[in-house]
DNA sequence: TTTTTGTTTAAACACACGTTTAAAAACAAT
DNA sequence: ATTGTTTTTAAACGTGTGTTTAAACAAAAA
């Protein structure tokens, strides 16, 4: 398991698998090195501050999460496969990252700090046309007149959502985890029909 | 202002407040005792640990919570008009109290402790006979038949989610509060619309 | 070999935390 | 007034935190 990798590496990929779970206050720097087999020292010897190294994993994470989104966005495809593919990629990448929306959506909003901005999120998402794209599909009445915030936020609501609230609806309903990730594969196409029903009037 | 409430309100109040906004672990025992404006050894003496308190607010906000939906599920008035009622009301409490839906799902998480068979909620929700009502609207044809998992799922997706995202989602289009605010007075018109599209086909 | 440079460590620092103690203050009962 | 009880406080305790220090170690340069 040990592979050579180098001390910075270890150190990010420890600080990134415990910050994503616990949160920036729910650890402790001496956690991390643990994780990462080194000591509390070699911490701030690489990165200056707790602080300093969460922003650096805050960003990677952002970054990664971002371009998922993007690569779909910038194929060749029609508007409604778009989002049909889009909620699959959607949730095969939280499948495998459950705790990204929550830790995105709680770290995010304690700092003041515009991360979206430093990484030139909103260029690379003007670079894929998306934003023509529906406006154009709009006009022609192929696709619903709604606000870019409501479309965003109707298509992260249903992707989202079910991962951020997987140990709530497990404790509720008493669920196994396997039970639970049976009832999102088949929540995923209740969301897809629902949206593409919703977006797209004319294909349903 | 400062009203004549007993102690132990007054710190069971402040406690909510900084607990709702920062969590267990982003807020410290001083920090709520100067909010109550007391000192903090009357923390534990009134409650005996931080934990505890924290445990008695959780309870509290949860009961307040799923009262208000409830509230909604017992009255007497048909399965279509109670899940439009239900987006009413829950656009409502949330606008009062947004940080609710983060809070729950947080620091529910990190629990082993199962607050819902606690708080006898379970049995609640089975007097009000919903699940018959659901499924006599199913078999009947009325309305679409999805499981009740992912039907809490789509309610709660679709009216928790905007609430938690709003500070991303303000971030990411540089809105104000008050725009934000109206973009969710609309998407709760967009939501209603889908979801009663979706769940009851014949009526669209 | 010696020196130099970059890594890594054990130990300590200063401080903030949750909690406890002991005494003061406020109040009630006799 | 005196006693007893409850409420409140200032101060301290022990521990855990992020961070720093100074020394040990390793690798390369001289």
């Amino acid at each position: 398991m040990e592979r050579d990798l180098s001390t910075e590496t270890k150190i990010k990929d420890a600080a990134k698998r415990i910050f994503i779970t616990n949160g920036f206050n729910g650890c402790t720097s001496r956690e991390i090195a643990n994780e990462a087999g080194i000591n509390v020292a070699l911490l701030n010897y690489y990165f200056k501050s707790k602080g300093q190294l969460f922003d650096i994993i805050i960003s990677s994470v952002l970054k990664d999460f971002t371009l998922s989104i993007i690569d779909v966005l910038k194929n060749n495809m029609s508007l409604i496969n778009k989002v049909r593919i889009l909620i699959e990629k959607e949730y095969e990448f939280l499948s495998k990252h459950p705790e990204i929306p929550n830790f995105i959506i709680n770290e995010l909003g304690k700092k003041d700090k515009n991360f979206f901005e430093c990484l030139d999120i909103a260029e690379e998402f003007h670079k894929t046309k998306i934003f023509q794209e529906v406006l154009d599909a709009q006009t022609s009445g192929e696709m619903r007149k709604i606000d870019l915030v409501s479309l965003m936020l109707l298509m992260m609501s249903n992707c989202h959502f079910p991962f951020m609230a997987k140990p709530m609806i497990k404790t509720i309903n008493s669920l196994e985890d396997a039970q639970y990730n049976e009832h999102l594969m088949v929540h995923k196409q209740y969301v897809t029909e629902m949206l593409i029903n919703y977006l797209f009037p004319k294909n349903s």
